[in-house]
DNA sequence: CTTGCCTATGCAACTCGTTGCATAGCAGGA
DNA sequence: TCCTGCTATGCAACGAGTTGCATAGGCAAG
């Protein structure tokens, strides 16, 4: 249960309001850890009471007020002690794979239907890697990161780019013997 | 919500018990769909009451009796309903992402323990990896597989081979960034 | 002979996450 | 002018998943 966490290191990196935030877990936070705006309110408001982060209203023109949030020193502290935690086991769920073995007790008109699908999705992996390269390209230029913040925040990266390269070399190996089963 | 079709498949490659499917989910199948023996035995139910799933009372001597599960037609159709609708796009989770964002805000300590950390959870990873490599040359010792679920099992088994070699490459370079940091 | 582990199934309570909906002001286009 | 969409927050209900516990027989080690 590491949301709490998630949006620490998020406020720490930038303070921001809970809609900012939801924005950012679409994002580049949501990369690899996602939630919704009903999480992050719900999250936010219990961290409040436990004084893990504070609040600032800001009156804005042209649009509503918010809440901009920080962590507190509490909050660091908890972020400081959660590092030190063993990282938990994940709990993995690829539907994709369950549909491949899932295959062999379809038709070939049902596994028609699959190789389409690998294909789509194919297709969009194809994109969030263009877009992880663009935004390497973008954010970190310089080979030799400055700071602490961004050689971390470019390595994260970095693993999305190799797990994206990995998945579309897999896809392609799917696809080839998902084709060779009604050849 | 694709529980219900990951017990299919499983039970479809071969009938077994709520606790045999468990662990199961344990194993193979768990490497890409965890499940508890909680959710299965209730799922089940559930698959049974629909018509999915039906079960046979058998004996055993020297152990409890067990009810053995097989897919029923009205199953097989709704995972072949379930194999033609779109994949869902994956919740992702990756906590070690965020601690190694986190890390940006530790001191020198905290990231020694990180480091310590990021090489006990590599440890694991090659482990893995070396089970799955046990796995294939056990179960897949023929390059071309001669059926279709043969090949579909080993193409899965070789995206996760693929995935932990992908992750070990990835953890290399994050001890070497979270190194440089204190150099 | 007792303790712990394995097979086998299940209930109850709880937490986490999703979905649908609501409010409310402002901006821009048809 | 009305409709759509964006910022910004939130409630309520539901469904999924986890955790702790319970039962119950057999087996093996100490």
């Amino acid at each position: 249960m590491a949301l709490e966490h998630a949006i620490l290191v998020s406020l720490l990196e930038r303070p921001a309001s809970g809609y900012e935030l939801a924005r950012r877990f679409d994002r580049s936070i949501g990369r690899f850890w996602t939630a919704t705006h009903q999480q992050i309110y719900r999250v936010l408001k219990r961290m409040e009471a436990d004084g893990w982060v504070t609040a600032e209203e800001v009156g804005q023109d042209g649009r509503p007020d918010k809440r901009c949030w920080s962590a507190a020193p509490a909050g660091r502290e908890a972020l400081a002690g959660w590092l030190r935690a063993p990282v938990q086991p994940e709990a993995v769920r690829h539907e994709l794979a369950v549909k491949i073995r899932g295959a062999a007790f379809a038709d070939p008109a049902g596994r028609a239907a699959l190789i389409a699908e690998v294909e789509r999705y194919r297709a969009d992996h194809r994109a969030v890697l263009a877009s992880y390269l663009a935004g390497e390209r973008r954010d970190f230029p310089d080979p030799a990161d400055p700071d602490a913040r961004a050689a971390l925040q470019h390595v994260v990266l970095r693993g999305g780019i190799a797990y994206e390269r990995m998945v579309l070399d897999w896809l392609d190996d799917v696809l080839t013997t998902l084709r060779d089963l009604d050849r």
